[in-house]
DNA sequence: ATAAACCTGACTAAAATAGTCAAGTATCAA
DNA sequence: TTGATACTTGACTATTTTAGTCAGGTTTAT
């Protein structure tokens, strides 16, 4: 059970954002530069983030990307829909119509992993974007 | 971020375990036909969960497996750590004495992913084989 | 005009997953 | 004592996912 890149790197690059949003658009190339994710990537990811308005782009020269809200209504949760990131504990969630494992009915552990998703979403819904920029920096004080 | 197969069938085959324990010891042969595994894998599951003296074993005709010890004395943690289904949200925590994406510091998002893995394995450390099957069956009837 | 920066889709190497397969050994029951 | 049942082990493999790369655009400030 992990986290991938991808989810890891958007948190990154939005955390990078935030911290200089309200001055200009922030291109790729820099976020790319300071937290060492490959450009190609990165467009990659902020294309997903775009679509999900979480981001605005800027083309053009000094073009770049702002977020499209406040950073305190930007949730972990919001990011990770976002780019796929799904917290899908067990293959047996995913159609749930039918049974799991191929069955008619529900495995003797769908309950648990229901719960487990609970918990972790609930961690997801709390956390925002200014909540993790500012706790970085004080830890950093 | 999913769990594996491996790590749900540890728990779905322990909790089919932990209903028939105290009369019999269980064959692999009535868990696979019972909750839909295969056999082959289950083996390969139950040879680590003997290991960590989850469970003990009992070879010949009417052989099997039985729990090694009492139910609510068996925690989640314990059944994922047995079969290496570990939480390890994010790469940058592998080897922690380098930084994280082969920089010298830690990633801004390093205590993050610390807090997240502190809320699962909360999570896994309450649950024993016990409340599961209890629960399991009192949603049941 | 031209360079910076966004935009898009196709492609791919490497790793992880979810098993299968083969060849055993131990024990009980008839 | 011989079969059947069931545990034991290690090697192998197809499929899927991940984590990118690559190539070719389009847009806009200067």
């Amino acid at each position: 059970m992990k986290l991938t890149s991808k989810g890891r790197y958007a948190v990154m690059a939005l955390m990078d954002l935030a911290r200089f949003n309200n001055i200009n658009p922030v291109s790729l190339r820099d976020i790319s530069l300071r937290q060492g994710i490959s450009l190609d990537y990165l467009e990659q990811i902020f294309s997903k983030l775009r679509k999900k308005e979480i981001v605005q782009s800027v083309r053009g020269t000094q073009g770049g990307y702002v977020l499209n809200r406040k950073a305190k209504d930007i949730k972990l949760t919001n990011i990770f829909d976002a780019v796929d990131e799904k917290v899908k504990t067990v293959q047996c969630k995913k159609d749930s119509k039918k049974g799991c494992n191929g069955k008619a009915t529900k495995c003797i552990t769908h309950n648990l992993w229901d719960e487990l998703e609970n918990h972790i979403n609930n961690f997801f819904e709390e956390k925002s974007l200014e909540d993790l920029v500012k706790n970085n920096f004080e830890k950093r004080v």
